[in-house]
RNA sequence: GGAGAGGUGGCAGAGUGGCUUAAUGCGCCAGAUUGCUAAUCUGGUGACCCCUUCGGGGGUCCGGGGGUUCAAAUCCCCCCUUCUCCGCCA
């Protein structure tokens, strides 16, 4: 959400940022809507206020006065009642409105329809030249042992898997790398619920528009399963003011992702890519509203994504989302794209937003500054590892051509110091 | 799941229809004072919305929503939530 003031005071500057966004979003019918909130508040205002003067009035008032004012009251009352309808039922149209305006785009950010214009920053690492012929991460999963799609299939549908034996193991020994390195670069371990009330999903921006690759539990119960830890830990600190000296606040952590992956049907349907869940280790900063900080927040938190993946020895590549691609609340977003020898080219395996105070608005965080003045706080994540994802680059890119896995050097202590796994293949 | 008790400002906590402008304490801020960062005293200290001639004026908010009433923190209904006991349970 953006403040209805700067919609009011720069409306062509949201439309703007609409537009860059490929976002439709009826600025002029909230800004409607307004004008006949704003003739109305100072009406009701006056109406309550002369209520209330006759409410002291009259215990003290003598009898006929008191029934002189307890008719003026009759009337106040009634009319009252039709202005507070009035304002009732411009309040309906207007706030749902006001949650589809999406935040406005940096000017960094570069224009362009879908991720087709994403903006390469830089790469990192040179994808490698195999002397044999790779195998995917689905034909040495399964060859292996390791990886079961078809049971997964059968226990709970398409888009699933299941990890056995040391590739299990890697996938333990990844996430506990990622919440390991983040621990020790003063992010606060957390363990969250992710299964939510709607609030959550709400504040964090999920809720409208996301809803579609959301699991809702059903009719029983109004809780929904997260696609990210970032609805829970963002939303820790929902309905508060907090002070100065708590901030920033860094958490980290591990939940099992939902994603209903509506709309991607035949898309990315071989192996561990595109699955209803996997497990991510996620990073949330909360600090105070200043761009300049946000800014070293999100170079930080995005440090932190490339760090785990040199320590994987991947290669990788860093874009600028451009506006189309951009989701409503974020400022900017830069997405790290991991190399993935079967798909010969990156996949997306991170993604760092900046929101602003937009999430904030919503969840009602706030902090007080020295001065005592109130603010909404600027909010960032990003992933620290998805390993369904991660998996693959690591099966892929780190394969010998007898089949085994060599697994690097950083994740070896989580595996018992095994230095490869995997039997030689014929 | 059953029974009971709660939810009031940053925190604790009083308040059972109009004298509430939400007491009081703690915390916080400012000033005074003492050879010090401690103590004491004095004063100040909520969020949100609308209007403004920028001095200020008005309104809303006591978990959330609805209702009764001229008037609701206070009475009624629904929901959320916390705690205690019982039941079930990893």
């Amino acid at each position: 959400m953006i403040d209805l003031k700067r919609i009011r005071a720069e409306p062509d500057l949201v439309k703007a940022g609409c537009a860059k966004k490929r976002i439709e979003c009826d600025v002029d019918r909230i800004l409607e809507l307004d004008e006949g909130f704003r003739g109305l508040a100072p009406k009701i205002d006056e109406l309550r206020s002369r209520q209330k003067q006759a409410g002291k009035e009259i215990p003290k008032a003598s009898d006929e006065r008191r029934a002189e004012l307890l008719g003026e009251q009759k009337h106040i009352k009634t009319e009252l009642k039709s202005l507070e309808a009035e304002m009732a039922s411009i309040q309906e149209e207007l706030q749902p409105l006001l949650l589809t305006v999406p935040n406005l785009p940096a000017a960094e950010v570069p224009d362009g329809a879908d991720d087709n214009d994403n903006v390469e920053l830089k790469t990192w690492g040179t994808p490698r030249v195999f002397g044999f012929t790779p195998r995917d991460h689905v034909d040495l999963g399964e060859a292996q042992g390791w990886l079961d799609v078809e049971t997964a299939a059968r226990i709970a549908g398409s888009r699933n898997y299941i990890t056995m034996g040391e590739l299990a193991r890697l996938e333990h020994a990844v996430l506990r790398f990622a919440l390991d390195m983040m621990i020790e670069r003063d992010f606060s371990p957390a363990i969250v619920p992710v299964l939510v009330r709607p609030e959550p999903l709400w504040g964090t921006g999920y809720f409208p528009g996301g809803g579609d690759q959301i699991y809702q539990t059903d009719d029983r119960d109004d809780l929904y399963l997260v696609g990210t830890a970032e609805v829970p830990l963002t939303s820790i600190h929902a309905e508060k003011i907090m002070d100065v000296k708590d901030l920033p606040i860094k958490l980290v952590a591990q939940s099992t992702c939902y994603r209903r992956e509506a709309g991607t049907y035949g898309k990315d349907t071989r192996g561990l890519y595109r699955v209803h869940q996997f497990q991510k280790v996620e990073q949330v900063v909360i600090d105070v509203a200043d761009e300049a900080k946000s800014t070293k927040h999100h170079a930080a938190i995005l440090q932190n994504a490339e760090d785990l993946l040199q320590a994987f020895e991947l290669p990788y590549r860093v874009v600028n989302v451009c506006g189309g691609d951009l989701g409503a609340p974020q400022v900017q977003k830069f997405d790290v794209e991991t190399w993935m020898p079967s798909r010969e080219g990156y996949g997306e395996t991170h993604s760092a937003s900046k929101f602003h105070e937009y999430q904030a608005r919503r969840l009602k965080m706030r902090y007080r500054d020295k001065e005592g003045k109130v603010h909404f706080c600027h909010t960032l994540n990003n992933t620290v590892a998805a390993s369904s994802r991660i998996l693959i680059a690591l099966m892929e890119n780190h394969q010998l051509e007898d089949g085994r896995i060599a697994v690097p050097e950083a994740l070896r202590c989580y595996m018992g110091g095994a230095e490869t796994i995997g039997k030689v293949l014929d």
